[in-house]
DNA sequence: AAAACCTGCAACCGCTCATTT
DNA sequence: TAAATGAGCGGTTGCAGGTTT
């Protein structure tokens, strides 16, 4: 429902790149390509496991959803104190909270802040984000250290 | 009953950084 | 060393489903 296809042009051949919500059958060709092949190269893969999507939507779609390692449904306690925890003292650093929270994506954890966190921590006020990821490992270092 | 509004979340976009040539 | 390309990240959007009026 709702689905967008974009067509490029290129000469003779011409490419769908199918946008918006994936089908369960997009999903299984994802997953089936994975298990089969493991490391893709982003810009092929979708073409070799027969899906109309970009590189970058596959990644995506992989990896906030089709992961087995996710963990699905409601944040728990722990997840919360966590996210909260790391969020005062990391900002939106949401990759690197979603390497401490096990089995959760950034994604997720982005959501979560943004749906459920936000309105209870409105006045907790956290560092803009560094725009060099070289000053954000060294404060994921720091942080490393002093948990 | 249905229209209007709200909420939660999946997915896209644009940007930066890392790697390769 | 610079340019091109690939990969990853955070902000934002769009929509489905739920709730309120």
């Amino acid at each position: 429902m709702g689905e967008v296809v974009f067509q490029l042009q290129h000469g003779k051949n011409t490419d769908y790149v199918k946008k918006g919500a994936w089908s369960p059958q997009e999903d299984k060709k994802l997953i089936d390509y994975i298990a089969k092949y493991r490391i893709w190269n982003r810009s092929q893969m979708p073409k070799f496991a027969g899906l109309s999507r970009t590189g970058k939507s596959c990644r995506l779609r992989w990896t906030n959803y089709l992961r087995p390692d996710l963990k699905r449904g409601p944040f728990s306690f722990e997840e919360t104190q966590t996210v909260i925890r790391m969020y005062q003292s990391l900002g939106n650093r949401w990759s690197a909270i979603a390497k401490e929270v096990l089995s959760r994506t950034d994604n997720e954890i982005k959501n979560f802040y943004h749906t459920h966190l936000k309105k209870h921590l409105g006045g907790t006020k956290v560092e803009v984000k560094p725009k060099s990821r070289k000053k954000v490992k060294q404060i994921e270092m720091s942080t490393q250290k002093s948990l």
